[in-house]
RNA sequence: GGACCCAUAGCUCAGCUGGAUAGAGCGCUGCCCUCCGAAGGCAGAGGCCAGAGGUUCGAAUCCUCUUGGGUCCGCCA
């Protein structure tokens, strides 16, 4: 349940009920018509617009619109009061049971509380992580995977069919290069000197497959010429990346459902059917680029190659699909994964990738569009770079100097929950400061810990509970009686997890799953705090000695705090901590 | 030269797609606690939402320009 859209429903039935009485035109749209938390708690418990978005299109002022409206609201017996406020506001305030009822609906649903079905089941595809095959995931990769994940388990719990695919860059030159630097590793497994040039990759991680390949080939590659041995070893050093990677993200909890190889597009005729599709509506024709302004390379020269209008879709300039020797640029295999991923009848499409493919946004986009003239909506996440410290001093990752951090690093020092939470405090635009001691530090001041906390104190409370001989159970919770939590403290606590339901969908609606980390926050807070009055004021402690009726009520709305961090965390992809150590 | 992202308290950041007196944590100031409901609590000061125009009942939020940061910019993927 929602109570913000059951309120809205009132206010839309009422507003219907005017208009059949003549006091409002006809004629008028409600979808701009919100029900919403007020800003300042003092205004009441929501708050609505209608008068004032109406206001014009059926000229009238706000204000009276509002005053009738609130005439017909005070009719629902959920309502208690409307007011009418500054410039045509109405405030409402709700009957306590109202509050009641989000917590008994909140323990009956359980894990499932907040559950949307604002995606009316439509299939959303969510690109991310998508590292190119030639070695383990770094820091960088961190933030995309968590994020994709993070929001792929939104999306779910919003109500959208979700897939989580990874592409798989196997068909560039990178893999060749990988294949090189690994043939290396193979002559040092035979005993001679392995010379890695510069363009290869020098990281020790590639030592096992060289030697893999020793136990598979014995001597016998050294010998061949490389048109001999390129493929076979580069096939052989990809799926061995492949699997590095995905060890990589199961340490972090993250597991694709698809994954899709580049390789696949090539020699099958499927990057030729793309650009044939775009070619049908006219898109594809041979042309020159002017050369970027104010940066011209050097090397320039004029050339004339096979170019895709993405103007036509609202980019700035036309982009090469073919180089111009007539191989495929990368981004020709690009639209034709995408043009797989709409073939395959998604209706949505999301990929996340790293900001330095922000330059990247424009053209697939435009591809997207024009493959599905304009029907599949493409939205591109961007998450920013993150900063690593340690010590509150920055530290600076080089390959070359060894300290490279990767994923698996991040994951062992402070562990995927913290790793996930933090990462996800932080909008996926904004870049992010990740402190590997401050991160781990048990206080107020880290989230993920305060987050935690609140999650372990209800479980105390429901272990102490259970010692002191009080049923506890969800179902007795449920049924408990709830009148008799009036405080404001208390109140407060109801109020935020009647958000939560709301929250969801309006962070589904934006792909911002770190709205998710915030409520959480928020709600932990407003935990936290009736806890602390409890200290002075032991009528607030959810265990009342010799009283189990009112224990029953306190603890029905502690657990039923539980439960949305529960969820919440669990869209996340961070497990609530039972106790804390 | 151009594209994209960003600019909110001293610091790090939210701000629910245009709503009322702009919020939180840290830091600062002042009280309280230091009884395992422990890893602190309560309260207070602190702002021209980078700047200037525009859109309308109403702008931190949308549009334009300026300034200042970040990412990137033809056959590397």
């Amino acid at each position: 349940m929602n109570l913000f859209t059951d309120i809205r429903a009132v206010v839309i039935e009422s507003l219907a009920a005017m208009q059949a009485e003549g006091t409002l035109p006809g004629d008028l749209e409600f979808d701009n018509v919100a029900v919403e938390p007020p800003r300042d708690a003092g205004h009441g418990d929501m708050a609505t617009n209608a008068a004032m978005v109406l206001a014009k299109p059926s000229q009238m002022k706000p204000r009276d619109i509002a005053e009738v409206l609130a005439g017909k609201l005070s009719a629902d017996a959920r309502i208690v009061s409307a007011e009418v406020a500054g410039p045509g506001f109405l405030n409402l305030r709700l009957d306590a049971s109202a509050w009641q009822g989000v917590i008994k609906a909140a323990l009956a649903a359980g894990a499932g509380f907040g559950r949307s079905t604002l995606g009316q089941g439509k299939r959303v595809n969510v690109e991310y992580v998508s590292a190119n095959p030639t070695g383990p995931l770094h820091v960088g990769h961190t933030r995309g995977a968590v994020f994709g994940d993070a929001l792929a388990s939104l999306l779910d719990f919003a109500g959208y069919d979700v897939t989580r695919e990874y592409y798989i860059n196997d068909g560039g030159a990178q893999v060749d290069t990988l294949a090189r630097s690994v043939y290396e590793r193979y002559r040092e497994a035979c005993g001679l000197e392995p010379e890695i040039a510069e363009g290869l990759y020098p990281g020790d991680y590639l030592v096992p497959v060289g030697q893999a390949l020793k136990e598979m080939h014995g001597d016998s590659l050294l010998d061949k010429p490389e048109a001999e041995w390129l493929e076979e070893v580069r096939d052989f050093a990809t799926v061995r990346m492949m699997d590095l990677i995905r060890e990589d993200l199961a340490q972090l909890g993250v597991t694709m459902d698809v994954f899709f190889s580049e390789k696949s597009l090539y020699g099958t005729g499927r990057i030729e059917a793309a650009i044939e599709a775009l070619r049908d509506k006219g898109l594809i024709y041979r042309g020159t680029l002017e050369p970027p302004k104010g940066k011209t390379p050097e090397d320039w020269e004029p050339r004339e190659q096979t170019l895709f209008r993405s103007t036509a879709h609202g980019d700035d300039v036309d982009r090469p699909i073919m180089k111009s020797d007539g191989s495929w640029t990368y981004f020709a295999p690009d639209i034709a994964y995408h043009f797989d991923k709409v073939s395959r009848g998604f209706d949505a499409l999301i990929d996340v990738f790293g900001a330095d493919h922000g330059g990247y946004v424009k053209r697939m986009k435009a591809a997207v569009s024009a493959l599905s003239d304009g029907k599949v909506p493409l939205d591109i996440k961007l998450t920013q770079l993150v900063k690593l410290y340690k010590n509150g001093e920055p530290f600076k990752m080089s390959k070359r100097a060894g300290t490279f951090v990767t994923l698996r690093d991040v994951v062992e020092q402070v562990g995927s929950d913290v790793t996930r939470f933090h990462m996800l405090t932080r909008k996926n635009d904004a870049p992010l400061d990740f402190d590997f001691d401050k991160v781990l530090e048990q206080s107020k001041d880290n989230p993920v810990f305060y987050v935690q906390y609140a999650h372990a104190r209800v479980c105390s409370v429901l272990r102490k509970a259970a010692e002191a001989g009080i049923v506890v159970d969800d179902a007795t919770l449920g049924a408990a009686d709830l009148a008799q939590l009036g405080h404001d403290a208390e109140l407060a606590v109801a109020r935020k997890i009647a958000e939560w339901p709301r929250l969801v969908e309006t962070a589904a609606r934006s792909n911002e799953p770190h709205r998710v980390a915030f409520f959480l926050y928020d709600l932990a807070s407003d935990f936290h705090s009736l806890w602390n009055r409890g200290n002075d004021q032991p009528e607030l402690r959810f265990l009342q000695e010799d009283d189990a009726a009112t224990s029953q009520a306190k603890i029905a709305l502690a657990r039923s705090v539980a439960v949305v961090i529960s969820a919440g965390l669990g869209i996340l992809g961070v497990t609530p901590a039972e106790e804390m150590r």
